[in-house]
DNA sequence: CATGAATGAGAATTCATTCAT
DNA sequence: TATGAATGAATTCTCATTCAT
């Protein structure tokens, strides 16, 4: 519906601009130009219109990461790389506003107590790894795959929701995969004399 | 002051017990057994009362943590266990109650913008290396810094925000031990030609 | 129309079954299948749906003392039973659901401050004891016809709006019967001493 | 508190003065000069204001009839009488303003399901029977003092609801005893002939 | 120091009604 | 006739904060 998309872009907007304390929906109907009225014809409450928002921005970020996934070709590193930088754009680094609204929407998440979803980047990383394994390779526990791969996505939510400037820079990227390729690759090595 | 420490206590019970959004001045005066004006003869307003709470508990983390820097014995994969250790101790994983005021103090800490106070065990962690490091080992950059440091504090903090039940396992302190020495380590590794 | 019927019945099953609060004209619309829009094709406003369906019940009830009225014969007794009888079935006492409409209706109907229509009802038990009455009889005057018919119509309001199991016992026929051939015979009575 | 008393001397004078549907908390707050959180502070919410005036007319009432009960001089016929005339008073036939608010009170209480408050008359009525009777008198069974008690009550209601001018005759009054008394009596009187 | 009655801006939500199609 | 998206005035209620005692 044109009515909805309309409401949730007046409700991005006011996010970004304005911040989340002046989400209300008063302020949403005038600066959306419909009247409160239509906004309960859309939405039960307050709370549903934010919810609506985040999950139209998950489902994105979902759309994407399945795409990279298609993608079988390129080595282990390479493959790790792709979700990596997918990730990174999922996160919204590249334009201003848009990381405001990551950032916003991030908290607002928290904020209603809704789990990271990490499901489809976890199993993107897990599979990967799968593919690449040879017999000797333990498949890894629960704990393992719930550390890998929140590791991941919370190191990324942390530096989004924090504005850091590193997020930018080609080092971040390297250091999340050798993140990754440490862990991965870490169970194979002998304990050395310093460890 | 008494007065003060009774406040906090009140306010922390409250936040275990009913949950944030209960947390009005009022309810407080009432569950604390002072009235509404005496709250205000201490705290500018009702931020500063979380706010208050919050640095609480941030400087008793801040406190373990160098108490247990200053133990410099055993080796660089047993010391670092140590510190993870100490982080579970710090997120409280074992008293349910006070784990919900953990959990708590996250969500309002993120909803008042307060960053993730890292800084310590990123020291930590980054010294033990350091100690540990012969001349050939590059020095981390800061993208690698802040990845390493921030991947663990975020997801330990994550899986307490959700109550993981992985927490209070073994299995898990591995894993995570699993994450930095991966991490540390992978430089020295020559890439191979799979990954 | 057939319109009109559809609506007051979804109306009256909306009163029954969720309640007076919840009769809302967009949540007519819904359950009578028709859009707001065409309950203002039939209806002026809100009210007026209300107040048909009274009218329609009322005369219902119209209808059924007239045709009790039709029949002269019998002993006074007797005709008075069958008038009190027939008020009895009025206020449908037998069937649940029309209990709570009966219930509903009359709520409605002192909320929207019409008049008990006790005319018909009045005039029925006043016209049998004309009848009957020889010559020694004074008439009724307007207080004491006023508190003859008031009381009983009252009394069986009062009964169903509170729902009373009495309802369905003979004794409380019996009860009204007495009522209304107590105060009728009083007149003629010599006043003893004590009573 | 003075506070209760002068917001529910305001609440009274809406609902004589402009009628229930102008009593809104915020029109309350105007009136009474208080704003609406000093409302808050003293009621839960809206519909607790009504019920305490309710309750608090309803005590008074109470009270009157204790008072009129006390005295057990007298005739049956004179007793009875005083109750009538007390009931009378009870519902404010005098002067102008408190009829207007009994009314208003009594449309209100039938709108929050509360029952009529009939047990102390119902007593009083009953125990005056009671305590005039020789011993070949049968006792009232529930549907007789049902119907005995709720029709003196629910005439009286109506009369007042429907502001009906007979209320402040003495016809009315007498009226009124003569279906208490036909009542009583009827039950030692042999059928005669014409019932 | 402590109190707590009073404040009042402002938030969410409801629902009868309109009117262009 | 019928539709139903849109309206918006009005309502209830919350809660941080003030200030006279």
């Amino acid at each position: 519906m044109q009515t909805v998309a309309t409401l949730l872009q007046a409700t991005a907007r006011i996010l970004v601009e304005e911040g989340a304390e002046r989400l209300t929906t008063n302020h949403l109907a005038r600066k959306s130009g419909f009247s409160i009225g239509t906004i309960y014809q859309y939405f039960p409450n307050r709370e549903a219109i934010v919810l609506a928002l985040i999950e139209r921005q998950r489902s994105k970020v979902r759309e994407r990461i399945a795409l990279v996934m298609q993608d079988r070709t390129g080595s282990v590193e390479e493959r790790l790389r792709r979700i990596v930088r997918t990730l990174h754009d999922a996160f919204n680094l590249h334009r201003n506003a848009d990381q405001r609204l990551t950032f916003a929407l991030l908290r607002l998440a928290i904020a209603h107590g809704l789990p990271t979803p990490t499901d489809a980047i976890a199993e993107a990383i897990v599979a990967v790894w799968r593919d690449a394994q040879d017999a000797e390779h333990r498949p890894l526990n629960a704990s393992e795959t719930f550390v890998l791969t929140r590791s991941v996505i919370e190191v990324l939510r942390h530096a989004t929701l924090h504005g850091s400037p590193l997020l930018e820079t080609v080092e971040f990227e390297d250091a999340i995969l050798r993140l990754i390729l440490g862990f991965l690759r870490e169970e194979a090595r002998p304990a050395g004399p310093d460890a």
